[in-house]
DNA sequence: AATAGTTTTGCAAATGTTTTCATAAATGGA
DNA sequence: TCCATTTATGAAAACATTTGCAAAACTATT
């Protein structure tokens, strides 16, 4: 059959329909208080009976919100992402925000690119994921009148503010309680920091905190690893072949953990009598894995919503800035860790 | 100091800035080949200047695409929607498109609100996982005139072009290696099926192939293990208590499968020697566990990008519908399952 | 230099809403 | 019943764009 001449049902359709104005449809959905409940009926009834549904884009032209919140993070692949976006999401959802989601693989050039593509979609708000971002990220971000907030890593003197774990501590807590069981021979496994602002400042504050205590790590027990179970079981068992072994193994990650893990029991090593070995981050599966694995939480259910509440009262109150918050990370010993032998 | 009065930078104002009519500018931006190059010039450098970004929602009310898709899913909580997610938006960022996420955490209700909402901002195209929706669901879509495709699951009757693995192919898959191998003694562990069509399918295929080979589960041999390492490692040490004991047993994913693999170490068998041990799904780690799961693959990575091709296809397309495709999913034999030893 | 043709530009209408202001309708008090 | 309030509605302008059409500015041709 020929083509419905499917007139797009609008605002006039309904209010013709509906036997009133526009303008009576128009606050019948924004101010439903202001009409008569018969004409509310009548309103409903067209509303129903045409399937209307309201446009935003014709209301965000007139200044009023867009209800999108712009999201952008380096990649969704990484579980912990997933949980700190979900979370994140759930939260504004209840504030009746919808994220616009994009992941920039890393690349700065296409950070900017996102950003302006979700400028353009005229958000309400914007969340950068970690603390370094292009200066040109920044200059955008301070020419619009939009709140926005860094999320997942804090720093008080960030550029914006942040909600999220300070990594520093985070590596200095699993250092002291390593220090604390007595290890003094330390390997430190951790991926590649350059461009890892999370990265460096963990393996920083580790070597700090051993430093500090008297303890220094010879380069070869300083292992520069990639994100990958794989690698760091191979680089784990590689380690372990050599006479002279660490009685702790600190690693920058728990993906990097449990690779070191499944090579020490490949060296034939037992966990943590022979040797002890810790992540950090507290990944889905650490908790469960054999042996459990001590790690630092970053607690990413929290970040995301407190990001979440965070931004969108900034939004709904303008002018208010949204203020930073540290989510302290928190030290999980399991099985994995113990005092050293001697 | 008083507030700065931040002119909001419009077409007009860069127009005004150019020396040029609004129409001019907007065609630099949709139809610059019309714009003689001098112009263009003045044009682009008072974009520059005032740091002008256009406005999408304006252009959506002509008509004009706005550039956003909406994916609905049950949670990102799980590592291989964040995957799926991922690959479909990367795919659809290179044709320009946004994605609109959110998820419904398996709640119907809260399926078709979310739904109205991205029809509000006036998506181009709607992603939902998965194929059983509430019909309210699927009749708000048809009353729409945007493509729309069902994303992860595969049907050929379904009510939508779907994109996806066929559950019952991964489950026939899985069930067919075990008796290839000789088993026949063979237990199974399964989520809770009820509201979970994947999971659902992959019990009954491989209830369905065993049935077909002679095989009978008896039903003490038949678990019902919510999706956590922690119960199906508890479950499995129950299972494997009994003086009968299965050689094999199918677990409904790879969560369920780790933990049974878990549960099976801490009974004191060793896998595979003495049980086979399988999951499906070949989530990430599933590869490095020890011992390294067989499992199916559900090729996450392909289904987001053959999804996003066929969405945005589509889009680009009026009038065209998107076609479904069955991403084969995989099997995936490593060391947790071998030949039954009699 | 005049004409015809082409390229470039601007005007004005249109898009789907919201909102201000004014008017009409209902209500209450005397 | 009349007037003053209060409540409910509509008309029209506004929002930031795009686009069809017509006018203006060029080029090329003679």
């Amino acid at each position: 059959m020929a083509d419905i001449k499917a007139k797009q049902v609008d605002i006039v359709s309904v209010a013709k329909a509906a036997n009133v104005s526009p303008s009576t449809v128009s606050r019948y959905f924004n101010h439903p208080e202001l009409v008569k409940l018969v004409t509310r009926r009548r309103i409903e009834t067209a509303v129903r009976k045409q399937g209307y549904i309201r446009n935003r884009a014709a209301q965000t032209i007139h200044g009023i919100r867009s209800g999108t919140i712009g999201v952008i993070v380096p990649t969704l692949d990484h579980a912990i992402f997933a949980e700190v976006v979900q979370s994140f999401s759930d939260t504004v959802a209840e504030q009746g925000f919808t994220i616009l989601l994009a992941s920039h693989g890393y690349d700065q050039q296409r950070e900017y690119a996102i950003l302006r593509k979700m400028l353009e979609h005229r958000v309400d708000g914007i969340v950068l994921t970690g603390l370094d971002h292009d200066d040109a990220v920044f200059r955008l971000i301070d020419s619009q009148t939009i709140p926005s907030i860094l999320m997942w890593n804090y720093a008080n003197d960030a550029r914006y503010p942040s909600i999220g774990s300070d990594n520093n501590s985070a590596g200095a807590m699993i250092a002291e309680h390593l220090l604390s069981q007595g290890h003094r021979d330390i390997a430190c496994m951790f991926p590649p920091t350059r461009g890892n602002d999370r990265a460096q400042a963990r393996f920083s504050a580790v070597m700090e905190t051993l430093t500090d205590a008297g303890v220094s790590v010879p380069d070869h027990w300083q292992l520069t690893t990639i994100y990958s179970i794989s690698d760091s079981k191979r680089d784990t068992m590689n380690l372990l072949k050599r006479t002279e072994r660490p009685t702790a193994i600190i690693c920058g990650n728990d993906i990097l953990a449990t690779g070191a893990l499944y090579g020490a029991a490949a060296a034939g090593l037992r966990v943590p009598d022979d040797i002890s070995i810790t992540g950090i981050g507290d990944f889905k599966g650490s908790a469960e894995i054999e042996p459990a694995l001590t790690t630092v939480r970053i607690p990413a259910k929290r970040i995301g919503s407190e990001a979440g509440l965070a931004l969108s009262s900034a939004i709904i109150n303008p002018g208010s800035v949204p203020t930073g918050l540290h989510c302290e990370p928190i030290l999980m010993i399991r099985s994995s860790s113990m005092q050293a032998t001697f």
